[in-house]
Order: structure tokens, then C-alpha cells, then sequence
DNA sequence: ATGAAAGCGCTAACAT
DNA sequence: ATGTTAGCGCTTTCAT
């Protein structure tokens, strides 16, 4: 019967040194000679211990756990986001306590609260809601945005795509294939008063000399998923007698709601209309068509956020900086040339 | 110039009370008078003050932290799961740790370790793997499986769906539709010997009259995505002239490599053959046609393995005990009636 | 190279 | 109803 090895003490008392030396040993703090190193690794090893975590943060104050706040992991693009950021972080040997926030502003402040109260250090934040609650800014605990770019400014990092660029390289493209009329679906709800990817939608009409039409911006009342709403809406839209020639469908689901729309009026893609759509996850290749969608690599984005927050931790300033993650833009059938 | 509040004891101070009289406070122990319980309560919510997790854990020998070991997050269906678990266990006060195995052996072991080493205080495994490690059951932690059942049994409790009855019933679905020659696709890579969606297929067959053959099961070598890799491989069957009327997909990716191989070679769906595939996420209704598909119901799944895993940490005994959720077919256009 | 001891912030048993 | 105090398992300073 192996009696309960619990702590240091067990250990030290077994191999007859001080928890000191143990401590040291195990935290690789160097100091000791090999043999009681080999000593006490093969007596943890044998006994299957490690050291207390919870004791070990009270001490030192930290608890190598980074909170991440998503606003929805359903969404595939954000499953993904969660699994580079998981797999990130492990590798910087922190672990991810994962928060969703359901995309709802009260929801996202718990979370920011269970994450502190948790004692994480530091939190990366792509809950995608317009403002930060101002409550969480009272601690300094180190903060990276992904992906967002709050209406208020805490001077926390961000970390996204270069939206500008992005929507306007996607608009342009569509106006190269020979799309006039084109439609832009926003699949967000309107949350966001000022949103990059219709600023960079709008500039690209303008240098190919385009006349932007606002009614050529839908915008969903954002009550119920996505696809249903855009569904209706650009059927109404349609129904209306408005051309639509192209369509650049700022969400995955936007663009299946109006896949589903054109197909019930026998409306061809891409002959008729041509659609580009974002994020590219497994989604755009399911559909029939397959879409056309801007790849938002949330690898390099997970990557590099994990960089910043774990640096910040380590003491970096990062305040106010930003980093922007190029898109490519991926061509499928549902842009595909005549 | 505020001073910094970070323990127990400043409230304390502040509030000319003792330590003891806090703990009980913010623990809602009683024994204490409704004014200084309002006094201390206003003065933390004032200092934004809340216990230290750390310390606690390391009293109370509890971290309220639970592991989730999922097989791959991108899978949408795990990403699901992540989902429903994660709420359901902040509903009973517990925060979710992720860990992604990968579908490794490996990295599942890593995963438990960590998890262990962070005192969680259970684990929930849906990791798929057919095995699992023995460096693991030397720590006496609770763990609740979830959509497995390991070869090497630990008496770990269990939540799956109805494995053998559902895929007996969505076979004798396609049998009713009039299908003869089913094919089994087998999306799992060839970790798993005995597979109770084969059994309950080959059962189907069997009920039916229908001979059955072993070359009429699809399996995977499992080097590739397995959409890749089941295209090929249908594509392959199909030109050796066998006729196939039917197929039962077990994962919604090969349901879609099916689909890409059927209509390379213009074969109708679900005039010529009917499709019922497993998981019924969004990708179901993003193909055209649309998927008939098994609901999991992975939300009730979550909720009861999240109820029987606390349930266990509060010192009930599940061992041995397994749930079983039933699944629904939901009929899509892959399998409507001709 | 190693040990003794203080103390991190908390809970709970034992006081009063 | 409230206070005193020991101790959870660890790190780290200061000894030696």
C-alpha cells in the first residue's frame, strides 16, 4: 500500500533533502548537484506527483491560465479561433480557460468577471461587441483583442485582419469580373456603427467609379440567425426590382442566406450573380456552388495575439498596438469566371 | 490615490471587522448580522474585491475547474459540445478548461496530465480515442466519458447516444425508401475495432432479409481529411460496378466526400441514391441537396455528463453507470421519397 | 549545494 | 455574532 505523496514534504522527507532543494529541483532554479536531481525526478516520476498548482500561484502569483472570450463557438470560424489559440497557448505552457459570451454584452461582462475573479493572467477577448465594459479596467490585468475594435479605447493590443483593404480587394475583384450592381450583405448585427468591411466596399465602387447606393448596404435587424433573415431580406430586396449582379457577404451565414434566396428564384451563380463571402471554413466548400470566401488565416491570428499577451504578461508594453493579418481571397465556383 | 485592496484582510481593516467574518460572508456561511454583511458586501463590490482563487483552492482543496478533452474543436460537432459544456458547467459554477487531443494518443495523454497537474477537479472525456492511458487512473479523479466506450475499462461513467439502435433505424429508414445495396461509410480512421453504428447497420440488413457483405463497409485509411479520402474511395467502389443504392455515413465529412464523388459522376441524389448521414450540424442544410442526418442532441448529451461529473465531485458514485441519449433522424432532401 | 523559516490569502476549528 | 489562530503547499531569502 503507497502511501499519499501530496506535497513537496512527501517527496522530501522520502528522499531525505529539504523542500527547499525539491522546490528548486522541480522549478529547474539550478543549485543542486545531479545525483539529488535525479534523485527526487525519479521519485516524482515513480509517485506520479507535481507540484501544487494552486499553492505554487498563491505563491508566486500567477497561474499560467489565459481566459479567452469568444462570441459565439458554434460559429466555425470561431471554433477555429479556439483551437489555434488552445493549441498556441499549450505550447507557450499556459492553459485556456475558454468563455463564451453568446454574443450578448451582460453575458461578456460575466465572463470577463469569472476570468479575473478565476486569477487568469491575461485574457484574450474576440467577443466582438462594440464597447468594453468599463468595470473590467479597474484591474490591470494584460488584455488582446481579437479581431475587434472597440468603440471605447482602453489602449488594449489588437490583433485582426486588414478589414480595409480586405473588403475593398474582394468589392474590387467582384467589379473586375463584371459586376455593376452589387449588393453588400452585412451578416453582423448592428451593433457596429462603423464597420471596415463596408468602408472598404464603398472605396472600391468609388475608384472604379461606381455610384455607391446606400439601400445597396442590408443590414439585418439581428434577431434571428443569420441565414433566415438574409434569406427574407434579399428576397424583399429582390422582390423589389433592384439589379443584384454581385454580392459581398460579410458573414459564412449571410452568404448561405443568400445562396438559398437566389436559388429559390432560380437565380444563376455565378452567371446571374456572383458571390464572394468571408472566413472560409469548411462551410464554403459544402455548398453548391462552392464560395468564393476570404481566408482570415485565425492561425496567424491566434498566433500573434498569443505572442503579444503572453509578452505582456512577461512585462511588454503593447499598449496601442496594432497588428493586421493580410486575407487572401479563395476563388470557387460562386465567382467563377463565365 | 486608492490603495491597493487584494486581500481578505484589507476588507477587514477597512471594515473593522476580523478576517473570519469576511470568509463567512463572501461564502455565505451565516452567522453573521445583516448590517455588517451589508457593510462588507458594499465595501468589496466599492474595491471591485474578490476572493483569492488561488488561496481557496488551496484550503479548500477544490479549484471549481473542470477539464474538457475534446478530439478536435474544428470538427463542428465538438465545437458544439465545447459549447454546450462550457455553459452548463458555468450554470453549476465551474469553470471549462479546454484541451484539443488532436485525435492524437499523445497529446490526449499531455492533456490529462495538464489537466491533473492544474487540480481540476474532474475530467470530461470525449476525447475518441479507442484507449485510455493507464498513467491516468493512478489519480483518483472523477471522470465522465463522453460519446466513447474505451476497450480497457476504468468504470468510468459514460453518456453516448443509442449507437446500435440509431443506426439501425436510419438503415431500416433507407430500407423502407426502397434501397437495397447500402453502403456503410465508416468516417472514423481504423482506431476502433468493434463500432456499434456497424453493428446496428449490419443488424438493419439482417432484419431485413437483406444479405449482408463486408465490402459493402467503406473504411478509411485515416491519413487524410476523410472527405478527401472517402471520394476516392467511393469513387473507387463505384468504378468495380458494385451497385449502391443507399449509404449510411457515420460522419458528416464523408457524408460530404459522397456527395462530391456521386455527383462527379452524375449520379442523383436521392433518385439513384439516398444519403443519411451522423451529426446534423450546419453543414446538413448547407449542401445541396440538403442531408438527412442523426440529431445527437449533443446539448442534452453535454447536460447530463456535466450533471453526472459534479454530481461524482460532490461524492455521489457513477461508476459503471452509463446514459444513453437517443438520437432523430432528420429527413432532408439526401433520402426524400422519390 | 543545501536547509530553515517566513509568508502568500484563504478556511475552519475553537474560542468568546 | 464575531475573533484568534493554525495550516493548506509552495517559493524564496538568508543562512550555512
Amino acid at each position: 500500500m503507497a502511501e499519499n505523496i501530496t506535497s513537496i514534504k512527501d517527496i522530501a522527507r522520502l528522499s531525505g533533502v529539504s523542500i527547499a532543494t525539491v522546490s528548486r529541483i522541480l522549478n529547474k532554479k539550478g543549485g543542486y548537484s545531479k545525483e539529488t536531481e535525479q534523485k527526487i525526478l525519479s521519485l516524482c516520476e515513480q509517485y506520479n506527483f507535481t507540484l501544487n498548482q494552486s499553492a505554487q500561484s498563491l505563491k508566486i502569483k500567477k497561474t499560467n491560465t489565459i481566459g479567452l472570450i469568444l462570441p459565439n463557438i458554434q460559429n466555425p470560424f470561431y471554433a477555429l479561433m479556439a483551437s489555434y489559440v488552445e493549441n498556441e497557448l499549450s505550447a507557450l505552457g499556459y492553459s485556456t480557460l475558454i468563455c463564451d459570451a453568446f454574443n450578448q454584452t451582460e453575458k461578456e461582462k460575466v465572463c470577463f468577471a469569472t476570468l479575473i475573479a478565476k486569477g487568469v493572467d491575461g485574457i484574450l477577448c474576440a467577443s466582438g461587441l462594440p464597447y468594453i465594459d468599463d468595470t473590467i479596467i479597474t484591474k490591470e490585468i494584460p488584455v488582446v483583442l481579437i479581431d475587434r475594435h472597440p468603440d471605447n479605447d482602453f489602449g488594449f493590443p489588437v490583433v485582426m485582419n486588414n478589414e480595409l483593404e480586405s473588403s475593398e480587394s474582394a468589392t474590387s475583384y467582384l467589379i473586375e469580373e463584371g459586376c455593376r450592381n452589387i449588393l453588400l450583405i452585412n451578416g453582423f448585427s448592428n451593433q457596429y456603427k462603423k464597420l471596415a468591411r463596408i468602408d472598404g466596399y464603398v472605396c472600391a465602387l468609388y475608384k472604379h467609379d461606381i455610384p455607391f447606393q446606400e439601400h445597396y448596404i442590408l443590414r439585418r435587424p439581428g434577431k434571428q440567425p443569420s441565414h433566415i433573415e438574409i434569406e427574407v431580406l434579399l428576397n424583399q430586396f429582390l422582390e423589389e426590382g433592384h439589379p443584384v449582379d454581385g454580392i459581398l457577404a460579410t458573414s459564412e451565414r449571410s452568404a448561405l442566406g443568400a445562396l438559398q434566396a437566389l436559388r429559390s428564384r432560380n437565380i444563376r451563380i455565378p452567371e446571374d450573380v456572383k458571390i464572394v463571402s468571408y472566413d472560409n471554413t469548411i462551410c464554403s466548400i459544402l455548398t453548391s456552388p462552392t464560395l468564393s470566401s476570404l481566408e482570415r488565416h485565425p492561425d496567424l491570428v491566434a498566433k500573434e495575439a498569443c505572442r503579444m499577451l503572453t509578452e505582456m504578461i512577461d512585462g511588454t508594453d503593447h499598449r496601442n498596438e496594432a497588428v493586421y493579418i493580410p486575407t487572401d481571397l479563395i476563388r470557387r465556383q460562386s465567382s467563377a469566371k463565365k
